[in-house]
DNA sequence: ATACGGAATTAGAACTATTCTAAATAAAAT
DNA sequence: ATTTTATTTAGAATAGTTCTAATTCCGTAT
């Protein structure tokens, strides 16, 4: 309950906003989708989802939507191999799993491995973003 | 000494046959050209630099074999966000350092870092690839 | 309320890295 | 030598994304 009082129930609108990021009803239905289902969609996944809600939007507008979002930090741009760009709405610091199914899945990652990657440069490089990516077989849970 | 008396300087062929490439000459020169220069080129600058020594291959032929060579582990296929694959001969385990200004950094990763990634998953997964991504500046050096 | 001006949205065209197709060559097997 | 199979080739096709130019939306000023 706690949890559910952070940013799920705080007004979309709202945390648009203090994110820089003017709340259009377009990004706000494309931002909504991405924190309901937390799988990690496409650009076309997410214009399917969101033409639900909003039928005449278009998929311009979702890929604009979406860079406005990553671009204010408010989700990230998942890219695996040559595959279609991935949305995740995850802000906490983590990897990816890419199964061989096709799911995304994320993977914790505590500060400290964190540090152990940034080691690995010399002290002169500045490090503005890690990615790490698994691939291979999950097990299925269904 | 006791180094160049590894890859480089055995036979171009008997190294693609052993990792069971046929050796055809277009193959032998796209390889070729990929442990002269490491950087980490893309197709389109493999095929510029491979077209010197063979001026009639075709692009297609060296997307054909660039796949063969990744498919059998002699050669990377490196990836980053949505920028043309790019291919890396080296064959030790490491991560990539992609600079602001575009160049492709081999960073060493040493076996420990690589078993402390594999334990942030649940050990019934099985991990076929882990993939590390810098993104940042690096100091010039030139 | 109305008018203005910048921002956002839209449909569709354009772009580009890559893959596919089908024909031509080359190499291997018989 | 003939047949089979693999590879190469040029060009067409594909697909995810970006661009273009017109329209719509919104906040602000009048
Ligand atoms: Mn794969
Ligand atoms: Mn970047
Ligand atoms: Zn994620
Ligand atoms: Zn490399």
């Amino acid at each position: 309950m706690a949890e559910s009082d952070t940013i799920d129930s705080k007004p979309l609108a709202k945390v648009l906003n203090e994110h820089g990021v003017r709340p259009t009803s377009q990004r706000e239905t494309v931002y909504e989708s991405l924190l309901q289902k937390r799988d990690h969609p496409t650009a076309d996944e997410v214009f399917a989802r969101v033409r639900e809600k909003a039928p005449t939007i278009s998929l311009a507008t979702v890929y604009n939507c979406l860079d406005v979002l990553v671009q204010n930090k408010l989700v990230r741009a998942v890219n695996f191999e040559r595959a279609p760009t991935q949305y995740c709405a995850n802000l906490a610091p983590h990897a990816h799993f890419h199964d061989e199914a096709g799911r995304t899945l994320d993977i914790e990652m505590p500060t400290g491995v964190i540090d152990q990657l940034r080691d690995l440069l010399p002290s002169d490089f500045d490090v503005k973003h890690i990615e790490v990516n698994f691939h291979g077989r999950a097990p299925h849970n269904d």
